[in-house]
DNA sequence: TACCGATGTCAAGGTTACTTTACATACATG
DNA sequence: CATGTATGTAAAGTAACCTTGACATCGGTA
């Protein structure tokens, strides 16, 4: 399971705190997810792709 | 976390024991999903909506 | 130098996802 | 009636997800 999420989250400016913040988990979710310790649960991964208008699909590509 | 996982298996005339087997799942974690006493795992979530020819998003509502 | 924001990572703990085994109900068919 | 298939659910265990708190490094800047 790799992601665009960094890439994504960086072009908007934002740090791994803000996206946090935004998603309302912590910083330290946001880094497991975009190093690849974990995948997110659904939720959070449909958040996240909605954050950044995209299918979660095209945010989390199977390997 | 409403889905429509159900009505979509049933439609191609599987049980839920078929989809698990197909997923590499349990029935019972079909099941758990169906009825929804948790959502799947995001890897789990996408292999369900690849197998139905749908997009996550389409499968798996937020309420 | 000293400070600060951003990132990486760990430990300990709680909750969720998934497993196998088991038991129960309902329905169809021999 | 007896059997088989499909479904629902529970218990107990393991793995994954997510939390807070802490410590470390790096790059920029006062």
């Amino acid at each position: 399971m790799r992601n665009d999420v960094r890439e994504l989250r960086v072009d908007k400016g934002l740090s791994q705190s803000d996206l946090g913040a935004v998603l309302n988990v912590s910083r330290q979710t946001v880094n497991a997810i975009e190093t690849g310790r974990y995948s997110p649960s659904l939720p959070l991964a449909i958040a996240i792709a909605r954050f950044f208008g995209h299918a979660v699909e095209e945010v989390f590509h199977v390997d």
